[in-house]
DNA sequence: TGCCAGGCCCTCTTTAGGGCCTT
């Protein structure tokens, strides 16, 4: 990899459903992480590592404009009704330049991190720039998939990767054995997915993770549209 | 009519089937 990451972006979707209803976004969060953070890890007086201090974040809701599934609706707690009566707007021109803004502020280059990422979070993202019109995301942009990562360092040590669970909150038990807290409000999971990330920093920070483990934004596909 | 993801990976595979991971 030509110019390793300075600034990890860590970013989360809720959603109105899965990939067959053909999901829009109704909330995005993103948390980006400076490199220095990553590698001089804080940790607290029982020495558990703690979340970096220095976090520069963003939390939107979505007017999806379109039903949210039940099941979605339940667990990420966004309704139509509570995001129409809150007065949110939908997923317009003006929210991808706060994304681009957003992500200009920080050190470059900057690499996206998102839990199945290159199957979910990275082209449903896409899908939704490409409804808008002279809209984009600079394409040199890095994206990393956790559950690729995992899988990754998992197989370098010689676990089979079939023999373990890969889900975000499964991963983040085995790291610090209690479970995360705040599952399916978008912020939560972004500050999951940094401490899961946290607890294999120095793995996954390694060349030979970041060159295999890495994709360009210009290489994902949107998921539909 | 009723049902409905899907690309990827694994293995008791390859003329296939099943599980994963996200909301």
């Amino acid at each position: 990899m030509a110019n390793s990451p300075k600034t990890f972006v860590f970013l989360d979707l809720e959603t109105t459903g899965l990939k067959g209803d053909l999901p829009k976004i109704t909330e995005i969060c993103l948390v980006a992480v400076h490199l220095s953070s990553l590698e001089n890890r804080v940790t607290d007086e029982a020495g558990q590592l703690e979340l970096p201090r220095i976090l520069d974040k963003m939390c939107l809701c979505v007017d999806p404009g379109k039903p949210i599934t039940s099941y979605a609706s339940e667990i990420t707690g966004l309704s139509n009704n509570n995001l129409v009566k809150n007065e949110k707007q939908d997923f317009n021109p003006c929210l991808v330049h706060i994304i681009n803004e957003f992500l200009s502020r920080q050190a470059q280059p900057v690499c996206f991190v998102a839990h199945n990422g290159f199957l979910f979070d990275f082209p449903l993202l896409k899908t939704e720039l490409q409804k808008q019109e002279g809209t984009s995301l600079t394409s040199s942009l890095l994206c990393m998939d956790t559950v690729e990562v995992f899988k990754f360092l998992d197989m370098q040590v010689g676990i089979r990767r079939e023999s373990r669970d890969y889900a975000q909150a499964q991963i983040y038990r085995r790291a610090y054995r209690k479970p995360p807290q705040n599952c399916h409000n978008a912020e939560g999971d972004v500050l999951a997915l940094i401490m899961i990330f946290l607890s294999k920093a120095d793995q996954i920070l390694e060349k030979e993770t970041m060159s295999n483990n890495c994709m360009r934004w210009g290489e994902i596909s949107p998921m539909y549209g």
